[in-house]
DNA sequence: ACAACCGATGCCTACAGAAG
DNA sequence: CTTCTGTAGGCATCGGTTGT
């Protein structure tokens, strides 16, 4: 039993299909149907149940699939070491983030950290906080940064940082002008939210549920740039974390206003791992990294765009 | 009935390593 | 260097299932 097939099973597992895992291998349907045969001959047991539209796992695959998964994290992690102890300090950083981090953040930190480690590289993914929750849990990605994501005991919260969720308006808005808005005053203008089970869709929901309050979205879309033209174009409102507010407010057309509200201003952005998985050498450092230049960024939101 | 999709299989090639 | 053998993988195709 190689390395590949390792990673060839656990690919067939998450995909429950020998098709569509093949195609992310980059290898024929037909090679990797023998090799997982090949597999469950060695081991003397079925792994998958074969059925019309994919491939199922049984009781024997779950127990090969938890063996399978942290047989490849330490193989993962002793090449890492292996690479450092060489002193090349090779590897990729596999990051799975939530879009607000894009514009002003992930760039420079990544820029940043590869001038250091020129020879790291990196691998991300844009999602939704629940989707990048999973990906962590299922070991799908090395780190994971969240919007106010829920604790679970499979994860861990390496670090957070406070990140206010502001309303975004035109500098002509009636509301522009005051220091704090409040949720109540917000719904009386035609307002674009992010679209349910986002994680700042969740809170602001959360938000209202406890002010008593029934925001009717005028727009739902998981375009920020979207939400930002709405509120430009319409005299509207939307919703931002801080850091990428910050981003649609060097345009000049939107300003940010701070929140009147406990639940939206305890929002947090989270550094996610999983519990029991040791992160390669070069994702630990990235992390370590990453901390310190997102403690950089806290500074005072300024509405002078 | 038919098309679309799935996994399995026969036959083939490419490649690496061992043996002569 | 050549030949043999084992292994992985690709192409074409088959039979089964599902949705229309």
């Amino acid at each position: 039993m190689t390395n590949a097939h390792l990673r060839y099973f656990t690919a067939v597992a998450r995909h429950g299909s020998i098709r569509e895992a093949a195609e992310e291998l980059h290898v024929a349907q037909s090679a990797l149907s023998r090799q997982i045969q090949k597999l469950e001959h060695e081991l003397g047991v079925p792994l998958f149940q074969r059925h019309a539209r994919g491939v199922e796992l049984t009781s024997a695959g779950e127990i090969f699939l938890r063996h399978a998964r942290s047989s490849l994290r330490q193989d993962e992690r002793v090449r890492s070491e292996l690479d450092a102890l060489k002193g090349l300090r090779r590897g990729t950083i596999n990051l799975q983030a939530i879009e607000s981090l894009v514009p002003g953040v992930l760039p420079q930190v990544i820029l940043k950290f590869s001038a250091r480690y020129p020879g790291i590289t990196f691998n991300v993914t844009i999602d939704r906080t629940d989707r990048i929750l999973a990906a962590v849990r299922e070991g799908r990605t090395d780190i994971g940064l969240a919007f106010y994501p829920t604790v679970e005991p499979e994860l861990t919260s390496v670090f957070k940082m406070r990140e206010p969720l502001v309303a975004l308006m035109s500098p002509r808005h009636p509301l522009a002008k005051k220091a704090k808005v409040s949720l109540a005053e917000a719904i009386g203008y035609p307002i674009a939210l992010p679209l349910k089970n986002s994680g700042s869709r969740m809170l602001i929901d959360l938000a209202c549920k406890a002010a008593g309050i029934f925001m009717m979205p005028l727009l739902e879309t998981n375009s920020i740039q979207l939400r930002v033209q709405f509120v430009h174009l319409n005299n509207g409102l939307t919703f931002h974390s801080r850091l990428s507010a910050a981003d649609s407010l060097s345009t000049g057309n939107v300003i940010a206003v701070p929140i009147r509200d406990r639940i939206v201003n305890s929002a947090t952005i989270e550094a996610i791992t999983h519990s029991s998985r040791q992160l390669p050498l070069a994702a630990e450092e990235f992390l370590r990294f990453l901390q310190g230049e997102m403690q950089n960024l806290r500074e005072p939101l300024s509405n002078a765009a």
